[in-house]
RNA sequence: GGUCCGUUCGUCUAGGGGUUAGGACAGUAGAUUUUCAUUCUACCAACAGGGGUUCGAUUCCCCUACGGACUACCA
């Protein structure tokens, strides 16, 4: 039944912005499309003019392209199917509600929102199990179904106001088969006739992605469980186009929890729960202050993109082995839409920070050491490349993030200004301290090419036996004299990148301080 | 309320009629490390409950409970 190509779409609505969820959807089309060697689209929902919120397009590209979604067609790529906006597919339609009331399976509604919201109620005191606009009230409504034919042309040509809605059938199972969840039946009666133009003349997003998806030859629809319920009426919209021989396969994923309680995860989570949960920092306004707010992002908080990708794939799907770590290609090879679970899967954010720890040790100190100039540079403090590099490759096997760097190597840069006061009160006393002022006096001068962390290391140990000291005695209060800390990377090392010139000036400027 | 979907360690999950129910994260302990971290090792820890079917159910079926989604002229 699918031996036609593969295409997939994302097709976010431009509302704000992206949700971390919706970027794993994103993914899990991204990677069946290219497993599959099919395409991969990206279709901007725009058919509600009210929630149109600025800068919500053009974020959820930059989101896509930071992860490494590459969109072979999109509104800003265009492609066969063009234009990929809806907002620019209007005219196309009218056409579809137009057929659909030919073919009696739509009518026109007049009701006001008034008269829908009195209806509502009325079936409420009435204790009716589920109100809706459906097979049974839409006979008490005013609609060309139950107004005479010229009153119902009198009413289009004189421009009242109207919604086109589909006419769903009364008594009817409906079923399909969805990739994750197998058959699902639902009885028409569960189904309302739901509105397919709006009265401003624009498609709802029920007609909107059944002739689109159609339209652009869509082969797979793979989108979050929340449309799960609304899946049949997407069903019987196919079968009234007369497109049901070429509909979609629907893939339902399970969805997104918060980590704590139940519930979907939500945009207010992040701030309550202290993670983010968008891609990129967003900056919008709160809808009731109008007040500017900032929403954090995973790459502003210091997540490479690898790591969040990897931590996302593995929430709803696995490979079925004990494979953990997976690049982008390695996961394109591996995935298969029928390993994706059922269940929902909470957001726990201490595996993406184990992930990003991860792909920060794998990365080369040279790619990393950016991340610690940007910061320099903000501090003005000028760094070669070769020593951003030296440090974070030292650093970099115990910080979890970019950030870390600047954070934990300050003293790299500047001599430390206060000392640990634990381990001075513990290991630092007039024979330690006359022991590292003859450690300066030991030590090369600074163009000493041999200089390394295993030369200063063997100064370090004749010097403290001359002293008639053991290296353990004094390691530590040379750690801390010099950087101040008492925790870092192997210390010899850490003094070869300081330079020696740096590090005898250090112990002399301690040796003032702490006598 | 109604409809639909779901339920294996705290979390992500593997498994699937007979297993010591496996892995990863987190947690704990130990080893290495002059320190901290890394790394390594070990430990802790789960089949929601009740009925069936069966020689045997965590696995299949039903019910219950719990959780979730949906229930707009929003997507």
């Amino acid at each position: 039944m699918s031996e036609r190509p593969v295409r997939v779409r994302f097709a976010p609505s431009p509302t704000g912005p992206l949700h971390i969820g919706g970027v794993r959807t994103a993914l899990y089309n991204y990677l069946l499309a290219r497993k599959l060697g099919g395409t991969m689209i990206l279709r901007i929902e725009d058919t509600d003019q009210n929630r149109f919120v600025p800068g919500a397009e053009d974020y959820i590209r930059q989101s896509l392209e930071w992860v490494g979604i590459e969109l072979d067609e999109s509104p800003w790529k265009g492609g066969p199917h063009a234009p990929y906006r809806q907002s620019e597919r209007k005219p196309i339609y009218r056409e579809y509600a137009d057929q659909l009331i030919r073919d009696g399976y739509a009518y026109y509604a007049f009701d006001t929102p008034e008269e829908l919201d009195a209806m509502r109620e009325r079936l409420q005191a009435a204790k009716v199990p589920n109100p809706q606009y459906n097979s049974i009230t839409r006979t008490q409504m005013r609609n060309s179904l139950t107004l005479p034919e010229n009153e119902t042309q009198a009413l289009l040509d004189a421009g009242a106001p109207y919604v086109i809605r589909l006419k769903v059938p009364r008594k009817e199972e409906i079923r399909f088969q969805d990739l994750i969840r197998g058959w699902v039946v639902v009885h028409s009666s569960a189904v309302d006739d739901k509105v397919l133009m709006k009265s401003d003349g624009m498609p709802t997003y029920h007609l909107a992605n059944i002739v689109d998806d159609h339209l652009m030859e869509i082969s797979h629809v793979i989108r979050g469980e929340e449309w799960l319920p609304s899946a049949p009426l997407h069903v019987l919209l196919y079968r009234y186009l007369g497109w049901e021989k070429t509909m979609p396969q629907f893939a339902h994923l399970p969805l997104l929890l918060k980590p704590d309680g139940t519930g979907k995860l939500s945009k207010r989570d992040g701030d309550r729960l202290g993670f983010p949960v968008f891609a990129l920092e967003w900056h919008g306004t709160d809808p009731e202050t109008g007040e500017p707010t900032v929403s954090r992002g995973y790459r502003e908080d210091g997540y490479l993109p690898e790591a969040l990708v990897n931590f996302l794939a593995f929430l709803g799907w696995n490979p079925g082995t004990s494979q953990e770590i997976f690049s982008m290609p390695e996961l394109i090879e591996a995935f298969s839409i029928d390993r994706v679970s059922k269940s929902p899967a909470k957001f726990d954010v201490a595996k993406a920070k184990w992930y990003n720890e991860h792909y920060l040790r794998a990365k080369p100190d040279a790619e990393l050491a950016p991340y610690l100039l940007a910061a320099l540079g903000e501090h003005g403090i000028e760094c070669s490349a070769e020593k951003a590099a030296q440090v974070v490759g030292v650093m970099k096997e115990r910080v979890s993030f970019p950030q870390d760097f600047w954070q934990e190597a300050k003293y790299f840069f500047e001599a430390p200004t206060e000392y640990d006061q634990a381990v001075i009160a513990k290991k630092w006393n007039a024979q330690v301290s006359a022991a590292l002022g003859a450690y300066a006096d030991a030590l090369p001068a600074d163009s000493e090419p041999s200089a390394n962390a295993e030369v200063l290391k063997s100064i370090f140990n004749q010097t403290m036996e001359a002293q008639g000291l053991k290296p353990g005695q004094v390691l530590q209060a040379l750690r801390v004299a010099v950087t101040g800390a008492g925790a870092g990377p192997d210390l010899f090392e850490t003094l070869a990148i300081l330079g020696t010139g740096e590090v005898a000036q250090r112990l002399r400027a301690a040796r003032e301080r702490l006598g």
